[in-house]
DNA sequence: CATTATTCCTATCCGCTAGATAGGTAAGAC
DNA sequence: GTCTTACCTATCTAGCGGATAGGAATAATG
């Protein structure tokens, strides 16, 4: 079980852009706040913008903000935006690998951990986890 | 969201083992019953058996049973003898990752998706899982 | 309108670890 | 002693984490 380093620093990214919504954040800003390698931050911010997530601007005084309210973005959203499926097994999406013998009846557990983590993601939004 | 291909293999491995209680049996055999690398799985069976869910035999008829019954031997205790931590973030255990700024909140929800996990894999015990 | 500074965007390269493989060593049965 | 099997070590490969360099778009300024 891991959340990878470009799962957990596109949460922190999008916290901080929505802790100064509706003010556009640069890359360089976001990376100094949160400690994020930039050049690494900048690929996940194109998938959270690709995602429709994040709106982004360029030029002077260009930057990053949330394309819709805070009040109305998951986690999971968030989650799924830059990992493709909440949850993988070897990879694969759950629920897709194909066990045999007496392995038959795992997937029915992967598949319960899958729920058990939608159950957590997707009810935190970003809008209830900045009110500290 | 990754479960890695050492956990899902050693899970199955044990549950092909467990079909078997308390007859030992060959790694090639669970290799070849799970379309497991052979040699990836001799690394896996290692670390359960120094964790103390296997015993290995060596020689003619050597092979490897449950250490203990299927009844006490749960999907967590698996996933735990290989991966070390049940659930980490950005190679980290969860809880012990320091956030800041806006981001303060976000440890609380790797913390809950890990109890969330804990739920299901700690529930299900290998003997449930080979009642079919 | 042209220039320029700023910023997002893209492509490429490097180190590390997991996944996977092959070969050699030690232990138990006959 | 010989065979079989677990056990250990070394090696190869692909993908993730991270760094560097440059290109493309936007807005301010003269």
């Amino acid at each position: 079980m891991y959340v990878s380093a470009r799962t957990d620093y596109a949460v922190r990214a999008m916290l901080a852009v929505a802790a100064e919504h509706p003010h556009l954040v640069k890359a360089a800003t976001l990376a100094a706040a949160q400690d994020i390698p930039l050049s690494f931050l900048q690929g996940i911010l194109l998938d959270l913008r690709r995602s429709g997530l994040l709106h982004s601007h360029r030029g002077v005084d260009g930057g990053y903000a949330l394309a819709r309210a805070a009040t109305e973005i998951t986690v999971g959203d968030v989650v799924r935006a830059v990992g493709g499926a909440l949850t993988t097994v070897r990879g694969m999406p759950t629920g897709t690998t194909a066990y045999r013998g007496a392995a038959i009846g795992l997937r029915d557990v992967w598949v319960a951990v899958e729920e058990a983590i939608e159950g957590v993601v997707d009810h935190r939004t970003l809008a209830q986890l900045n009110n500290i």
